[in-house]
Parts: C-alpha cells; sequence; structure tokens
DNA sequence: GTTAACTAGTTCGATTTTCAATTACCTGCC
DNA sequence: GGCAGGTAATTGAAAATCGAACTAGTTAAC
C-alpha cells in the first residue's frame, strides 16, 4: 500500500518542481542570451579550469558533469568545433582522449562567469537567509550523497513495493 | 564588479546541482522502466485528472506544467497516439483546444502514481527529517515565487494554479 | 463593419539528447 | 601467448526540444 504525501509534503514537493524547472531555465537562458553557451557547456569549461593542465579524461568529465558519455562526447564535438576545448590522445591509456580547454575557453569563461554567478545570487543565494540557504544546501547533500551511492538500485522500492 | 559565492556557498550551490540533477534523473528513469512514461508525461496525466471533467485547455496545461506551447503541442501529440490524451475543439474559442484524459490516461496514471510517490519518498522525503523537509519547500517556494512573477519573465504563467 | 493588433495552437528547421551499436584497447586467467 | 570479459570513447539514427514562422480566430478601435 502506497504511503501518500499529504497535502503539505505536495505542497513542498510542487514548489521544489517549480523551483528546479524555473531556476534551471532562468540560469540557462541568461547565459545562452549573454554568451551564447548552455549551463551544461558552462560546467564543462568550470570543470576544465579548475583541473591540473585544464585537462581532464573524457570519462572524469562526464562523470563529475553527470552526462552521459554519449552526450559529453557530441557536446565535446560541439566546444572542439567553437574552439573553446581542445582533444589530446592519452598516454598512459591508449583508450583514452583528455579534453583540454583552450585560450579561448578560458577567457569564454572569465567571460561568462560573472553572468552565471550574478544569476544564482539573484534567483537563488540573495534570495534566502544565510540559514534558510544553508537549510537548503544540507538537504540537498543528503539527495545527492544518497542517489550517487544508491547507484541503479532502489532500495525500499524495486522488489516490495513494486507490486503494491 | 562580482561579488563570487565563497567556498561554503559553492559546496551548497554544486550539492544542490548535484541533488535537482540526480533527483530527476533517478525519478525519470523509475517511471519509464515501470510504466514506459517521462516525468514530463506523468506531470500532465496528474493536471488533467485534477481538472473537472479532466480537462484542460492547452495554454493551461502548458503553464501549469512549466513546458513551452511548442513543447506541449508534440508532447500530447505522442500521448493522444498513445491512447491518454485525446483533443477536443473548445466550444468558446474556436482557436483552443481542450486535452481530454482518456480512461486509458486515467488507469495509467493510478497505475504510475504509486512508483512516482514511492520515488519521491525514497530519493528525497524520507532521507530528510519534518524540519529539513520543510525548510527545503520554504526556499523553493521563495525561490519559485520570485522566478514565476518578477525575475522569470514568463508571460501567462499563472501562480495560483502553482498551489493547486 | 473593416482593419489592426492580439491570442491559441501547430508546424518547421535546426539543434540537442538518447539509445544501441561499434571500435579500440586493456586486464586477468588458463 | 591467447582469449574472454571489461572499459573508454565515439558513432549514427531516432526522438525530443527550441524558437521562429505560420494559420486561424478573437478583440477592440475607429
Amino acid at each position: 500500500m502506497t504511503n501518500w504525501l499529504n497535502a503539505d509534503q505536495q505542497r513542498q514537493w510542487r514548489a521544489y518542481i517549480a523551483a528546479s524547472t524555473l531556476l534551471h531555465e532562468q540560469l540557462s537562458r541568461e547565459l545562452q542570451d549573454a554568451h551564447g553557451i548552455s549551463i551544461a557547456d558552462y560546467e564543462i569549461l568550470v570543470r576544465l579550469s579548475e583541473s591540473p593542465g585544464r585537462t581532464l579524461r573524457m570519462s572524469q568529465l562526464a562523470d563529475c558533469t553527470l552526462a552521459s558519455r554519449s552526450r559529453l562526447s557530441h557536446q565535446i564535438d560541439r566546444l572542439e568545433r567553437a574552439g573553446f576545448v581542445r582533444r589530446q590522445a592519452c598516454d598512459e591509456d591508449r583508450r583514452g582522449q583528455n579534453a583540454i580547454l583552450t585560450d579561448d575557453g578560458y577567457a569564454l569563461l572569465v567571460d561568462a562567469a560573472p553572468t552565471h554567478v550574478t544569476g544564482v545570487r539573484t534567483h537563488l543565494v540573495d534570495l534566502l537567509s544565510d540559514e534558510e540557504f544553508n537549510a537548503l544546501g544540507r538537504a540537498c547533500a543528503v539527495v545527492a550523497e544518497h542517489l550517487a551511492t544508491s547507484g541503479g538500485e532502489r532500495p525500499g522500492f524495486d522488489n516490495a513495493a513494486q507490486t503494491a
């Protein structure tokens, strides 16, 4: 028997859905309008810029940006075509490819970062008290930790509860 | 001059990104695997089921599910082809179309709802204390309110419909 | 009552995402 | 060594998405 959400919980859940959808759209539109890149592209530039040699293996980049291998491959294709990233074969493992941030890519990131950070502040951080924002962060950390570790399996879901 | 995020804020922000991305993926995969529909489809079925006559105008449906008109049009195409929704011309306004939940669509919803609710509990609600979950909900309500009214410039977005 | 401006919804073309192969390489076992 | 099974990354086709253009109906100004 399903344990439904009560009215309060449902309201909170819908607030969450609305907030996450609208926030993503807003930040996405801001980056797209001002710099012609998607949030996903921006995330890639950030991760590369933080890595030693501005370089990451494709699979590490896919993992830390939470993208599928295939999607990342296409995405890097586009960024490479635009000159913001380049690929280089990996020495230690000849199956591997390194994605490397170019100077143009770094320049784009330097340009776009203020737009993005200002957006995150305007539409999230500055709307909340420190305590509220910390609470949001703590809750998300718990959820992210749970989902990252439980992998594909769904505890309490796929066996018993599924038939209910 | 950009007011950057400090280390703590950056950590919280990344936790939020990870949580929202992973949660969406997880719930999406669960619905897809168990019932062959996307979260977006599910949302449409829910909204229609809650409306009088299980019917909504296309534009209202687009607004309350936060989808673009174009996207909703395609989405309803697919749901109609699958027999879960049907379209009917609108009497009062001959430009308008009503989307109507069919009996099959309702049956699908009845089937899928436990999967979805269990997922929301397992991967979110039950991971947090009541206080933590409430805090999350309150923060999201502030953000959603802000984006729906001022920042987002989403014409036609019906704020009242969100409380339903 | 004609016309201009607006709204509802769909369609079109370009881009992006996804899924299922496919290629190439690595690892460990016998 | 040789082979079975695994991992890294890409490819290609199908499906989904987006924004702009389009069709059709409505509203309101005069």
